[in-house]
DNA sequence: TTGTAAGCGTTATCAT
DNA sequence: ATGATAACGCTTACAA
């Protein structure tokens, strides 16, 4: 343990009021500034830090914020959903910076959204964070935390209501400016390729923005160009980027629904003589940290995850003092945000 | 907040100590079977839960032990180490059930241990594990741990030395094991291939152990036998499993350095007209997840991460309390696992 | 400008 | 068998 306020004041011949209000910046002109200075200076010295038991305690607050997962964490890697971890992270980082600890709950959503709420309210958390969740579980949890008022939020899932709380990147639009950029370097014919691992809770969803997007920017039914393998298997996904290969032999452009297999898919596109950046372009969709993986590194539309932290900790912490608060709810589409690589230049403007 | 003790007693017409005693079993008959039932059932009716800050803070104790990562979260699902996760979520689960928050703490290898655990006692921890760190950084900082005499464990690292506290899976005996696996169901032949992404921390350890083990049971030079991808790249490892096949037509058995390419090397062996668990047998080491993605599933040797997260708690809770004391250093290397799968039988009895 | 003191919920020591 | 009460470290309203 380290050295007390009472310790503190003793030693400075002040009280523990004066040493409590220099430390926590309340003391606006009330202590002079010669007191301030040897108050600050011993604390240092002693390397003070407040006991966070004693100041959770007078004030009423726990100071944890619980990250909600869906199922085990490790599940994540298996289907490839890498920046999972890496919003993790963020957030370990960043709600220690404001005095916060993590906690992680690892709940079963099979189990009715109003008993994983009751359960986690016993977490004695100020706030939840679902991290990654499909969008209608999202909804029914978040649901059932409000009846509990508890504040909570979801980050990347995107909700049908506006009266929750939520973050996501907008897959639909990133599909949409993926095929412009690629129609404006030039291209005619695109090929599609969904080679995440299934169930993909967001493959319906981009294929329907390819085929729209194309139908609206070439005037074409691009169903001829969608390649999607059928199961989770590794060896499903040679076979569909293979077959996607023989099947538009003069295609120089590839759109990938996810970064996922974006190593595998690029080996493929050398193999077949079409190196990527050099005889084709190709585009990606999703973590950064694959995508930079490959070579050359992938050129893809973003998840985001940083902005998408950003985002939940600043609803959930939008009261003045820094606590969380129970906020009215927010929630934001972020736009596609292209990060350059070396199988496809920028987007001519335009 | 839920209902205090204070309350609860008031509601009973007994004093907040009784309350104290009964709610934490302290009451070895010296509080009536009547008064006994009434608090506890009042306390269950409200669905009391003890306010961890007040208990914290008149016990002197955080309740928190640190999981220390080396760098970013996110940086074990690229290279691979998807176990590094597994571990991460048993320990949050075995830690919550203990009432303890498992915070974590993202720190940067190259800074100086010293300077590392000056910051991690700033994290008012009661204990330290270090998740899967190189040996000697995990002896470095561990020993800088002791210096502050803050009670620490290393899970998933084999240090050198006994005066420290970790826990690891015995890949040496593993290796050794499975070579006897194969030896005992009549191969003569086997084929080493370490496709794991570099810089692998064990490739060395693991390859040295197959020749020793090669040498010793079957009484000629592996080296022949071993191939290794010299790169990260998803090609090299293709290749490289690829060459090994070319290299040795007639080889029916295979040993995997790592599951982490399990999937995509049995596919090369099923094009090869080898079909594992068929025509070959196949036997990999390393995280249970990545073996059982792949069809037939791996049949490998395990790291054993329940076992080694039990440990590691085990040893940092052994105080009679539950609290977390400075324990004298054990450290464990937990033997061999082998865990059935598709691509190869158990070993013949003897 | 600074000090005093009440109080947060819990545990544990002493009385009764 | 049970109750009073001090103590833990901190914040803050109020007094000086």
């Amino acid at each position: 343990m380290s050295i007390t306020i009472a310790e503190l004041a003793r030693r400075c011949g002040v009280s523990t009021a004066t040493v409590s209000l220099v430390l926590n910046r309340k003391d606006q002109g009330r202590v002079s500034p010669a007191q301030r200075q040897r108050i600050l200076r011993l604390a240092d010295r002693h390397g003070y830090r407040s006991n966070v038991a004693a100041k959770g305690l007078v004030e009423g607050r726990t100071y944890r914020v619980a990250v909600v997962v869906e199922g085990a964490l490790a599940h994540h890697a298996l289907i490839g959903q890498f920046s999972f971890y890496e919003r993790l992270g963020l957030l370990a980082d960043q709600l220690r910076d404001r005095g916060y600890l993590m906690e992680i709950c690892q709940v079963d959503p099979a189990r009715p959204a109003a008993a994983i709420a009751r359960d986690l309210a016993r977490a004695s958390a100020e706030g939840f964070i679902l991290l990654a969740w499909p969008g209608p579980a999202a909804t029914r949890l978040l649901t059932a935390l409000r009846q509990q008022r508890l504040p909570a939020i979801a980050c990347g899932s995107t909700l049908a209501t506006a009266t929750l709380s939520w973050v996501d990147v907008d897959r639909r639009a990133s599909v949409r400016t993926a095929v412009r950029h690629l129609v404006g370097l030039g291209h005619r014919e695109l090929a599609f390729l969904d080679l995440s691992v299934r169930p993909s809770l967001f493959a319906p969803v981009r294929t329907r923005a390819f085929l729209d997007a194309v139908r609206e920017q070439l005037g074409v039914d691009g169903r001829p160009w969608v390649f999607a393998s059928a199961t989770a298997a590794l060896a499903d996904a040679v076979a569909t980027g293979e077959r996607a290969l023989r099947a538009l032999p003069r295609a120089r452009a590839f759109l990938l629904a996810d970064n996922l297999h974006g190593e595998l898919f690029l080996h493929l596109l050398a193999l077949a003589g079409r190196p990527p950046g050099r005889a084709c372009h190709v585009l990606g969709f999703g973590d950064t940290v694959l995508a930079q993986r490959c070579r050359p590194a992938l050129a893809h539309y973003s998840l985001q995850n940083e902005a998408q932290v950003r985002f939940c900790l600043a609803t959930l912490f939008q009261a003045r003092t820094g606590a969380v608060a129970a906020p009215p709810p927010q929630h934001e589409l972020l736009p596609p945000l292209f990060i350059a690589g070396g199988t496809c230049p920028a987007a001519p403007p335009g």
